[in-house]
DNA sequence: TAGTTACGGCCAGTGCC
DNA sequence: GCACTGGCCGTAA
């Protein structure tokens, strides 16, 4: 039995049916699985078989067997099986021709098979050990955790004629920079003459140290795949998977700049992908923004406090020609910055847990859908059911939500914050929202059964999601104890998709019925919260989803907030254990906890109205031992479309106002040093195109049309299009518009940034203390 | 290489006076 | 000029 870890996996067509190939890392070292004449199969009914087989009639090598299982709707199956996958294919085409229904939830069983048991225990398969003879191996997968070697990959080029400069790696042991040009080795840096001979010498290093990870920065999208452009137009094989075999690339149908890679036998981590799956999140994911916040340092080649956009490739440009050694340390410390960014947020251990989660690969973005699928499958099957198609569900598409309370706006002490700890989880798991648990229900009786929503109810034990969850639960709650946070943080983030994907018609078991007994239940626990706090004499002023707001009228200490919201989370899970084994013989796992204690609290009316606001509100923290921190949520200052002008100014007013402290000054200094230009520095606004351009059609705002304005004026000058499909916009408001930041002609227009910006973030806390910006600046005029 | 719905605010565009 | 609607973006949960 080896030790091993799935790395890649790909279906390799062949003549006459298709390989199967499995690149694993095991404790023998790289591990390559072979696996030929995969047989195939999808389902069909029993009813249909005879058909099937006139049908199908003239196929090679096919067989139709009665199975032990049966469709959602009580209908018993046929496995059609192929030894072929083209085979397979085009025999389901021609049942769809001629109106048969075919199942092909399980295409490809072997596959999920093979997932399944590195989710969970080990696999015995024929297979190629290391590219020699056929051996019979016995992987034990589940507990395995490898030891990989990675390594940190950065490329640098020219920005206009894309010509390689460098390629620079980190890995366990090796640094080094290969960078065309004459000079000595310095033992960091080698020189070679040209760009053939810079691929080839990476290549080389690639196959010495044997990465089983590359990372980098936009390393598919931008590193990779300008060396595969140069490979291919130099004729020279990038030779960087395993055994020397070659990269494959795929185009995304999404959208055609994204590009998807797969090196046989490596993994590839793109930090910003990696990051966002591990559910970080940053104003900007440039890599200089990145490293500053989480390591604090940043590139040694900043462009922040140039006005000229192109300043950073233009050095780059120069240091090649000039400083080849001051390049080389840029180019090196760009691949040590993601390193650190993986160490410091235990990325790879993240990415690690993730996959022995879902089954999926490591470097597989998003994929939820797909982790169900992993998860689900195998087990559905053992209980007798096969599931349906993507699409065939029928009935109504669309669930309601959470349920967000209206507010009761105004500022004052003591809030407490109440909130369920992973409410949907939880609800699924005490009430058996469960694809399968709703069909066994359906020929169950009454006490075997839990009631849902839009006619749904749920069997009581026989279910698989509950289960899924719980056992999931479990294993975080041991996680947390063993502080493996990336483990933790995993499995947070897959117990958190099963909602999100029962709820989309991209997944097979989408049903509006499962989610919908899901949310609609959470409106009634909601409601019932309220109310249970109400019968305590407090008042509820707000809540979202899994959250009350609980107002203590006035301000009180921690230790009476906390001892009130402590007692009242008691009352609350002591409720749903009884009477949901009261009502319906069920154990309660909803579980409230006391969240935040704010010692001020502010809750925003809507603009113009004396309506409460969702969703936006701030509130002050205050530990007792100096640590004062407000906290905002929705609010401008979260807002990466606001200046950093609002930002500030919204802060330090709030601040002010939570103390008590004279604000009048503050609000006419700001005024005052606008319109002196000394903040002209953070009046630039930034926002994404969501669209092209050229969609934008009903109306145009503002960050269209600046970006609109630029095009034109890169035409002009035949300068290339900068701004295309979800890039950002910076931009500025002048005298004559919107204009983004290197297309800027005209001055700043100072009122609109005190009227726009200004104005409706002090309204909207004056308004609740009786006062309001217009009266704050006229007093200051009457001064004058 | 398919997780969800609810919400607020700004702005363009439109219809009406 | 003014009220209203719908597009758009970013956010909460």
């Amino acid at each position: 039995m080896i030790p091993a870890f799935l790395l890649t996996r790909q279906w390799v067509d062949e003549r006459d049916g298709v390989r199967l190939d499995f690149w694993l890392t095991s404790a023998q070292g790289p591990l390559a699985v072979s696996i030929h004449q995969q047989q195939s199969l999808f389902f069909v009914r029993q009813a249909d078989a005879d058909a099937v087989a006139e049908s199908l009639a003239g196929v090679r090598n096919l067989a139709i067997k009665p199975l032990e299982l049966k469709t959602f709707r009580q209908e018993p199956v046929s496995g059609v099986y192929f030894d072929s996958q083209q085979r397979l294919y085009r025999a389901r085409d021609r049942l769809k021709h001629d109106g048969i229904a075919c199942f092909e939830a399980d295409i490809r069983p072997t596959e999920r098979f093979l997932c399944e048991r590195f989710i969970t225990a080990s696999i015995d398969v024929d297979a190629d050990y290391n590219g020699e003879a056929l051996h019979n191996v016995r992987l034990q997968a589940g507990d395995y955790i490898p030891q990989f070697e990675v390594m940190s990959l950065d490329i640098e080029s020219d920005y206009e004629s894309n010509a390689l400069y460098s390629i620079a790696f980190v890995s366990s042991q090796i640094r080094r920079v290969i960078m065309i040009g004459q000079g000595e080795d310095t033992g960091l840096i080698e020189y070679v003459a040209d760009e053939r001979a810079l691929l080839q010498r990476w290549i080389e290093w690639v196959a010495r140290i044997d990465p089983d990870i590359f990372i980098g920065w936009n390393v598919v999208n931008f590193d990779l795949r300008l060396l595969q452009q140069k490979s291919h137009a130099l004729g020279q094989a990038l030779a960087i998977g395993r055994s020397g075999s070659l990269p494959q690339w795929r185009q995304s149908q999404a959208d055609s700049n994204q590009h998807f890679v797969l090196i046989p036998g490596r993994v590839v981590l793109d930090g910003i992908d990696t990051l966002r799956a591990a559910t970080f999140n940053f104003a900007s994911f440039a890599l200089e923004s990145v490293a500053q916040e989480l390591l604090g340092r940043g590139k040694l080649i900043h462009d922040s406090s140039h006005s000229d956009p192109l300043y950073k490739a233009k050095e780059i440009r120069r240091q090649f020609h000039e400083e080849k050694q001051t390049l080389a340390d840029y180019n090196l410390e760009d691949c040590q910055l993601v390193w650190d960014i993986f160490e410091h947020s235990d990325l790879i251990n993240f990415s690690i847990e993730r996959a022995r989660l879902t089954g999926l690969e490591m470097d597989r973005a998003g994929g939820s859908v797909a982790a169900f699928d992993n998860l689900y499958l195998p087990r559905l099957h053992r209980r007798g059911y096969i599931a349906p198609n993507i699409g065939d569900y029928s009935g109504e598409l669309s669930a309601p939500g959470g349920y967000v309370m209206d507010s009761r706006p105004g500022l004052q002490g003591s809030v407490l914050v109440l909130d369920y700890k992973s409410l949907y989880p939880s609800i699924i798991r005490t009430f058996r929202v469960d694809p399968y648990a709703r069909i066994a229900a359906t020929t169950a009786g009454e006490d075997d059964r839990i009631p849902g929503y839009d006619g749904a109810s749920f069997h009581k034990t026989e279910h698989i999601l509950p289960q899924i969850i719980e056992n999931l639960w479990a294993a975080r709650d041991q996680a947390k104890r063993d502080g493996n946070s990336a483990l933790s943080q995993a499995i947070k983030i897959i117990m958190n998709s099963f909602y999100g994907v029962l709820g989309t018609a991209g997944c097979r078991l989408h049903d509006s019925r499962l989610t919908a007994s899901i949310t609609k239940r959470g409106h009634d626990i909601i409601i019932q919260t309220v109310k249970l706090i109400e019968d305590q004499g407090y008042e509820v002023i707000y809540g979202d989803t899994d959250s009350v707001f609980v107002s203590l009228h006035g301000q009180q200490d921690n230790a009476s907030a906390s001892a009130i919201g402590k007692r009242l989370v008691e009352i609350i899970n002591a409720y749903w254990r009884d009477s949901l084994q009261r009502e319906h013989g069920i154990e309660s796992c909803l579980e409230m906890e006391f969240e935040t204690h704010f010692k001020q609290f502010f809750m925003p009316t809507m603009r113009g109205s004396e309506q409460g606001s969702k969703k936006r509100y701030a509130g002050l923290i205050d530990d007792e031992q100096g640590n004062r921190n407000i906290v905002y949520k929705g609010l401008e200052t979260v807002r990466t479309d606001w200046t950093e002008l609002a930002r500030q100014f919204q802060q330090t007013l709030y601040r002010l106002i939570f103390d008590g402290e004279e604000y009048r000054n503050y609000i006419r200094q700001v005024v005052a040093d606008l319109y002196a230009g000394k903040l002209d520095e953070q009046l630039v606004y930034r926002k994404r195109l969501r669209k092209k351009l050229s969609e934008y059609r009903k109306n145009i705002p503002p960050h269209a049309q600046a970006a609109i304005k630029a095009e034109a004026e890169f035409r002009q000058k035949h300068e290339p299009s900068r701004y295309r499909n979800k890039s950002w916009i910076e931009y500025v408001m002048t005298v004559a518009g919107a204009q983004t930041l290197e297309c800027q002609h005209d001055r700043l227009d100072y009122e609109h940034y005190v009227d726009k910006q200004l104005t409706p973030i002090a309204d909207t806390i004056l308004n609740a203390i009786g006062s309001s910006m217009a009266a704050v600046t006229d007093q200051q005029q009457d001064l004058f």
